[in-house]
DNA sequence: CTTTTGAACTTGCAAATTGCAAGTGAAAAT
DNA sequence: ATTTTCACTTGCAATTTGCAAGTTCAAAAG
């Protein structure tokens, strides 16, 4: 069970997902990351049990949700739920002030900025927007 | 000097906000904390050594400003500058998604989400709006 | 059908970060 | 002049993070 500090939706938000990890590990599904080595593969380089410590936490927190391994299915996959794409206008926020605060940084692709809350959840099928 | 993981602005970003206490000390600060008592009354109880070093880190990197005791000023005071209120929007952001997601949490006060960047910094005599 | 591969974790431990409690030193208050 | 308060610093213990190896199990290869 998660511990909140206090009642402070900011505080408590950061309970959840302020550590080094989640944030960067929800980006990533919102540009489209599914699979673990896919998040394996992502530049920042997290090691494998902050990996699926970080899965398990956001899975229990009901951000991330293992999508059922069907019939022909490899392995089973990662998505955002609703909630966790609750936390996407956060993710642009913050990608903003990075680019325009830091000196140097990637310019985030056009599809970041263009992800909705709306495109994540409900196990959508019938096209996910990103290629 | 801070060490970035990558050029991804969200990363970065989080490299130097996104540990358990910076943007807690922020939102402070975007509702009128300025002292280092101030800080310390927070709810969430930060401790006293965590404190002066976030407060050094946001200095750094120029989130914050020391305001200088001058003649007749008590001791110095904390500041957003400019570059700190840019964070403004992602706080809003992860305050609605707490207030949305998680239950029970506090509602943020009116002055929270009507604070827009362009109050802060450049040691704007004349009016904060605040209060 | 047996072996190999590779994706998805687990485990063990070292290093770094966080948190608590107790100082310290300078300015303010009395 | 002395006490109190504010703004830190210091010294650990506890937790978290990171690295390097395993382990497991399904699927592909032989």
């Amino acid at each position: 069970m998660i511990e909140f500090r206090t009642g402070c939706p900011i505080a408590s938000t950061l309970d959840i997902v302020g550590d080094r990890w989640s944030l960067v590990i929800i980006r990533s599904m919102v540009m489209g990351a599914r699979s673990y080595s896919d998040f394996l593969a992502m530049p920042e380089k997290i090691s494998t049990n902050i990996l699926a410590d970080r899965l398990k936490r956001l899975e229990e927190a009901g951000i991330v949700a293992r999508r059922q391994a069907r019939q022909g299915q490899t392995r089973g996959a990662y998505a955002l739920t609703a909630k966790g794409g609750g936390l996407v206008p956060a993710l642009q926020a913050l990608a903003r002030w990075g680019e325009a605060e830091l000196p140097d940084r990637w310019t985030s692709p056009e599809r970041f900025y263009a992800a909705r809350p709306e495109d994540f959840g409900d196990d959508s099928r019938g096209g996910r927007p990103g290629r």
